[in-house]
DNA sequence: ATTTCTACTTGCGAATTGCAAGTTGTTATG
DNA sequence: CATAACAACTTGCAATTCGCAAGTAGAAAT
């Protein structure tokens, strides 16, 4: 998708989105960061279902990008653990300021999650618990 | 783009990606939240170069999601206005993440504008411009 | 030894994107 | 007032990207 994109125009609220401004990037980011997702499988069964090559496809770049790192499992040699950077955990406000703008603003409810309801009562906290690598 | 997307899961994460998460929406919103952008023509020629079919499209698409109005430009009829609404609006703190984020990581530095500067010197400040419809 | 698991890769049709050119109605110009 | 220039799109089409399904490689469980 992304490559060395043409589209760069010096503009910060730019720069961000070429590296994680497509549909999928930041719900990865969003279920290690949230959800503490780990491996591949986990990350395959997430709540919205990536197809499985635009999950290594987007594990790429995210990995290229700084944001995560892949590791081998220590205790399972067939297995890889994901886990996300300074740099992908300083996302959190973003993913924060997200979700606060969809509570406010999505009649539908979000179901099956906390998260909005953990960002409205105490925001600092759930930052600053992401920025840690902790769970909300 | 994406309709009544199949991408439902009651994430608040998702919901906001649905409406604003691909490459262009968020660089339309901030041409004219942070630029003052507000007919066509400006959004155009904005930084990065959106092509005049994907433009039509998501402003399109932002307008049945209620981020922003296109009205008559009273001077001149051949014109249009766009301007954002409230919902809109309250994307700056969004924004703002997103800027702070790109100024911390951007090693290329982000010339042509104020706005990451603005932002660190004070977010409060500029989210709050942006949400009562002023320039940052 | 064979099945199962984990993390992918490959193929391919369908949808989306980007570029270029054309269209419609409006205002400015000679 | 005829014509050129403008503003906001629309249309066509090639190229990229996406999503589903199926296949592969190596490790671990049975």
């Amino acid at each position: 998708m992304k490559k060395d994109s043409k589209y760069q125009s010096g503009c910060p609220v730019a720069y961000g989105l070429e590296v994680f401004g497509d549909r999928w990037s930041l719900l990865v980011i969003r279920d290690m960061a949230v959800k503490g997702a780990k491996t591949y499988g986990e990350l395959l069964d997430g709540w919205e279902g990536i197809s499985t090559n635009i999950l290594a496809q987007r594990l790429k770049q995210l990995e290229e990008a700084g944001i995560l790192v892949k590791t081998q499992d220590p205790d399972n040699r067939r297995s890889f653990l994901y886990s996300l950077t300074p740099k992908g955990r300083d996302l959190a406000p973003v993913l924060a300021e997200i979700a606060l703008w969809s509570a406010k603003y999505n009649e539908a409810g979000h179901a099956m999650t906390g998260f909005s309801d953990k960002v409205q009562m105490d925001r600092e906290r759930v930052v600053s618990r992401i920025r840690k690598g902790e769970l909300p």
